[in-house]
DNA sequence: ATTGGCGCTCACCCCCAACGAGTGCTGAGC
DNA sequence: GCTCAGCACTCGTTGGGGGTGAGCGCCAAT
């Protein structure tokens, strides 16, 4: 037989890809009446089991138990998605109507509207990796609030504002601000704040005490803005999720997958996968190692900034779920938050 | 009968405190043999049996079956919380503990905080409404980051600060912009957008067009900035409530729960009542005239800047909860964040 | 007023039988 | 060498029926 050397022939990938199709479709095994039905081959169901069992064979699909169809195994849904499944990608008139939910006021905004854009539209947990920093500024400045509590102003080389509020010992005035933030901004713009701080030490020894002093503070409260709202996740959309029979019908596992939304480094590492290659890729089941993620799959698409990958966009969702309806939208989602951050 | 006047007498009352608090630890209706053993009475099992069909007459309790115990009614917890419970205030040590939790960086972060603290510590869903903004503002500020790309800095007058880009059709100098914020913090700090507005408009008729350009944007952007964000919910720990099996035995109703989570604005109204009150209060079951929140209690308490009461906090969680344990957790939560916010 | 006793009601559990969907296998037909 | 009708078999699902036990209401005795 061909199908022993693990080849699918012609028919063999036309019953897979229906099956698959049907399965995802009402969520109940598929059986070989029901495929002979459907798949436009005019076969007769007892000449489908004899490739549904090949197809069992070589573990593509498997069956809950004797008396009922067969559903896709994981390594069923891999061969789906990589060759059989067709996605339409989304027409002009769609994009620009999602063109238009973006908001573009900020960052933070932006990154929170493009995770609702893919909860909203696919109906799952949409999750965005907030855009990398490279850890630079483009432009510091102090305010005056209080005498103690003076607040730092921070624009991030990307070209988002930070603030920070940094809490002195001595009292400064308002010209000893400007002409902080004046040495900052004209010698160190651009560089990281470890740099900063070590070049500061080194070249500015004729710096008084005082004024020092509020440096180091300003580089500490400006590291720490930086590296702690360095790389996040944003999820939307858990709720979604409730109403999955597929997921919620085992509570626990449920409470894990809730559980993982909440470890935002462990997502983070799976999402960082993705920022590696080009384009959609796709986690099926536990593909990512996360047992939580078992009944799961993760749809990603990296986004850039000025051609730089610099973050991840993503769908999480049941491993049955619409795949060529989900991609074209985490692949258009991705392409739109990279023009809109790339304008600024 | 003295119980037909619904007056409770005192061994009605003492029946009715170990009733609820049977049921509250253990989540099973509670029979007149466990009250017997419990209440302390020295009653027999008959005689409680009297006492307790009066309780079901006046609507305090509620047998779910003929052939189960009792289990209190929203009634039944409101006569408990108003009269019968005792709680314990925390210590000062935890009380210190618990400070050391609040993130004080800025307002953002301490309003997450502390809504974290409130849902790790009571296991349930932990709730703040963001500080009341007054629209006001005392410090204003403009960056010159590309030509038509100005983030203005804006120091509300509770002291936080917000940013936001302004696109602006000229290119405006480094000198204009300061002069341009300079005339707004001299002149007008501490006034509301819509006021300045106004006063602009009639009193520098003599600014140049260029720059009274600017000055709408920026008071338009600004307006924004504080009444979009100028109330909103922070809810954390949600998951929390995906254990508690009296939620979680009905899943369109828990649907219907986290739905509303995500209608802040429904939140926000019912938050609001408890800012017209000093003090802790507690909402059981659908009192708040929200169904989804049948098996809830909200659990609430406003916190002030100043004196003056500016938001609330709060958990939400199943209505067996434990009271005692909670309401001092909310109250301590709010005088915390009180003093924290009055502090900058 | 309190209480032991008694009959009653249900939810819950377990068992079992009927049902039906779907399979694997076999042997005939092209 | 496919294809396919027929058939026996498996096994989850459904629904009915009896047993069990918790808990109640009522009543008569103390």
């Amino acid at each position: 037989m061909a199908q022993e050397f693990h080849a699918l022939n012609e028919r063999a990938q036309q019953l897979l890809k229906t099956l698959v199709e049907r399965y995802i479709a009402d969520g109940q095994p598929v059986g070989s009446r029901a495929l002979s039905k459907y798949s436009g081959l005019d076969l007769s169901p007892a000449s489908i089991r004899n490739v549904m069992a090949d197809l069992e064979d070589m573990g593509f699909i498997a069956s809950p138990h004797t008396s009922a169809g067969r559903i896709p195994t994981p390594r069923g849904y891999r061969f789906f998605v990589d060759t059989l499944l067709t996605v339409k990608p989304l027409d002009r008139i769609e994009i620009n109507q999602l063109e238009g939910q973006l908001q573009v006021n900020n960052t933070q905004k932006l990154v929170a509207s493009a995770s609702h854009l893919l909860s909203d539209l696919t109906r799952f947990a949409g999750i965005v990796v907030t855009p990398r920093r490279s850890g630079g500024f483009r432009h510091i400045e102090f305010l005056r609030l209080a005498e103690k509590r003076i607040p730092l102003i921070l624009v991030t080389a990307e070209g988002d504002v930070q603030n920070r509020i940094i809490q002195t010992d001595k009292v400064y005035s308002p010209s000893e601000l400007v002409e902080a933030a004046n040495i900052l901004n004209q010698n160190y713009a651009g560089c990281s704040f470890d740099e900063i701080r070590r070049r500061v030490h080194a070249e500015l020894k004729k710096v008084q005490e005082h004024m020092s002093q509020l440096m180091a503070a300003a580089l500490a409260a400006g590291d720490q803005a930086v590296s702690e709202s360095a790389e996040d996740v944003v999820i939307s959309g858990e709720i979604n999720l409730l109403g999955i029979d597929d997921l919620s019908s085992n509570m626990t596992k449920l409470r894990d997958l809730f559980n993982l939304f909440e470890h935002r480094s462990t997502l983070l590492q799976l999402l960082d996968h993705s920022s590696r290659a080009q384009g959609v890729q796709i986690f099926i089941g536990g593909e990512a190692g996360l047992t939580p993620l078992d009944e799961c799959s993760v749809v990603t698409a990296p986004y850039e900034v000025d051609g730089k990958i610099v973050g991840t966009v993503g769908v999480i969702g049941p491993t049955r779920m619409a795949y060529e309806r989900v991609i074209p939208i985490v692949d258009i989602t991705a392409k739109l938050l990279s023009s809109a951050l790339t304008q600024r």
